[in-house]
RNA sequence: GGCCAGUUGGUGAAGUGGCUUAACACACUGCCCUUUCACGGCAGCAUUCACGGAUUCGAAUUCCGUACUGGUCACCA
């Protein structure tokens, strides 16, 4: 009995070898500096934000170096598959503009590394984990759940370290025989890796983010194979598809630390030049005085859908997850106002190696920037994809009068120092309501008065108003109206002759002006009034002053 | 508990031995502008970089220790 016979043995089938996988995946044609990088989602029916968040990266690094982003469907893990995972992810990915190159989605392949989907992959894995078994590296284990508990349990009560290596590591003494023997018994077993490091030793590992670490090496027989479906754990895939498709870099979550000897220790193993590594930063949240990762359970704003929901334009996110990936981001781009997210260069060093914090406040103001600059063309219709979604209501006020609908969006918008007022598109129905008679009268509302609340005042104000000064010519008649109100009533026009002499008045024409708005909108706080009263005409104003309590 | 990483204001952070009386942005507060709200402008907001010690003429920046926080220790990725 030999390694080869065993080998034979486990993996019958297997014909092609390692040299035959790398003739049909050659190395990648690449030009000097470019790069190959790859989003590795598994299938779980969620797009959470640090997916997102990586995949920027990966995208970004690309456009910065030139190469090819492609995605890698990590779905061995059978059991929390999700139907339709990967879909959402590219639907995601699209909506964002960060299309890889090459990816594998409903049975259709981009891209010639393929197959872009890990259990499609199994063959694959299979000849690597049969040469391993061949040159005596990995070799079949037995044991049960329960001997595995029981080892860990005793390494705990006897403070040693827990894990499957050197002593511990039962089944990598038994003979070739006794191997092929259980297994022809058919006695289920997983393949371990037979680690050859020594834990003691340390060597140099250098993060493109954390700088250069000092690690142990590996001396686990981590699990390469699963028993029930024969299919790779993460570490064995990692180490085939990301050596056979050419990964550059691999971008991944800070939480792979504590795993990298492994992979390490993996690709000396095959010979295999490793891929430089960036370990990103966690997402975190804080919630009272605990700082913990994003969680998907706890909190809504991990998923992408989140945003969705609540109408953030999707470059809102990526501005603001560039903040994160590069602090300096918002300097660079407040100089080069002109360039777009995809100019600037991308520094994993100059990455914050601390856990990132996901700021809703930020997020809310970057937001408001970038919607303050659309046209009303622009937020007209982004608008409405959003509503379409998920307002019915605003959907039907926006198809009622499209133009209309642009010209409420329209106020104090596409001038030099446009209104800040929206930051997602489920505020819109809030700051657009009461332009619609039929809402407004429906509409549940409390009249917010300030300074003047006396409902005679009121009456005597918008009537003598409406008789005598209303005028919607231009800005300035309408606005000299208004003055010439305010001072046949005793209020000042004059805000600097009110404020030095406040005894001679009984308010200024900015009480006047507040009665006006708040008469015919309710609200204190609304965009420039003109343009309302403008959109709205005479006879619309008339009605609703008119219908104020007597 | 072992291993690894991190710790600068309310938040994200810049900062790699003197140019830092700690940049920039968000948030907050005040003032100015203004018919309101906003926008914009100005100002305020850490005498100090988790704590203790060491090195140095000089430290947020180097070293050691302590504390705290996070990650990880699966036939999950």
């Amino acid at each position: 009995m030999t390694n080869q016979d065993l080998a034979n043995l486990i993996f019958p089938k297997v014909s092609s070898n390692i040299l035959d996988y790398e003739k049909k995946y050659p190395k990648r044609n690449l030009k000097e500096g470019e790069v190959v990088t790859r989003v590795a989602p598994s299938p779980t029916g969620y797009m959470h934000l640090g997916t997102l968040f990586q995949a920027l990266i990966d995208y970004i690094l690309v456009k910065n170096r030139g190469g090819v982003f492609y995605l890698r469907n990590e779905d061995t893990d059978t059991k929390r598959e999700v139907d339709g995972a990967i879909k959402l992810v590219m639907d995601t990915l699209e909506e964002y503009n960060i299309m890889p190159d090459e990816y594998e989605i409903d049975g259709k392949t981009i891209g010639s590394y393929g197959p872009y989907r890990q259990t499609k992959r199994k063959e694959i894995y299979h000849a690597f984990i049969k040469y391993l078994i061949e040159i005596g590296r990995a070799y079949p284990c037995f044991c049960t759940k329960e001997e595995l508990d029981e080892r860990k349990k005793q390494q705990e009560k006897n403070k040693v370290r827990t894990g499957y290596y050197g002593k511990y590591a039962k089944c990598r003494n038994l003979s070739l025989e006794e191997q092929a023997q259980k297994i022809k018994s058919g006695i289920p077993y997983v393949i371990r890796f037979k680690s050859e490091g020594d834990f003691n030793k340390k060597f140099i590992f250098n993060d493109l983010v954390k700088g250069k670490l000092e690690l142990s090496e590996n001396d686990e027989d981590f699990i390469i194979m699963k028993s029930s479906d024969k299919l790779p754990t993460y570490h064995f895939a990692h180490l085939v598809d990301d050596h056979l498709m050419g990964t550059t870099h691999v971008i991944r979550g800070e939480e792979w630390l504590p795993s990298v000897a492994k992979h390490i220790e993996l690709f000396k193993t095959f010979g295999f030049k490793a891929p430089k590594y960036i370990h990103t930063p966690l997402i975190i949240k804080k919630e009272g005085n605990i700082t913990r990762k994003l969680s998907k359970r706890k909190d809504p704003e991990a998923a992408m859908s989140y945003y969705k929901e609540c109408g953030y334009p999707t470059l809102a996110i990526i501005e603001s997850l560039m903040t994160i990936i590069n602090s300096n981001y918002e300097e660079w781009h407040t100089k080069n106002p002109t360039c777009t997210y995809l100019d600037f260069t991308y520094s994993p060093k100059k990455m914050s190696s601390s856990g990132a914090l996901y700021d809703l406040d930020k997020l809310k103001n970057i937001s408001k920037n970038i919607i303050s600059k659309m046209t009303k063309e622009e937020l007209m219709e982004e608008s409405f994809k959003w509503a379409s979604l998920y307002s019915k209501e605003l959907k039907d006020l926006i198809e009622r009068d499209k133009d209309y609908y642009m010209g409420i969006l329209n106020i104090e918008r596409e001038q030099k120092k446009p209104r800040k007022d929206i930051a997602k598109y489920d505020e819109i129905m809030d700051n657009i309501w009461y332009m619609y008679d039929d809402v407004y009268k429906e509409h549940e509302k409390t009249y917010e008065w300030v300074g003047i609340t006396s409902k005679e005042e009121i009456n005597l104000i918008t009537s003598t108003y409406m008789d005598k000064y209303f005028c919607l010519k231009d800005k300035e008649s309408w606005f000299n109206g208004i003055k010439e109100l305010s001072e046949s009533l005793g209020y000042a026009s004059n805000m600097k002759d009110y404020k030095e002499n406040k005894e001679n008045y009984k308010g200024s024409v900015a009480d006047v002006s507040t009665v006006l708005r708040v008469a015919l909108t309710s609200k204190s706080t609304t965009p420039d009034l003109y343009e309302i009263m403008t959109l709205l005409g005479k006879e619309r104003i008339e009605k609703r002053y008119q219908s104020l309590e007597k």
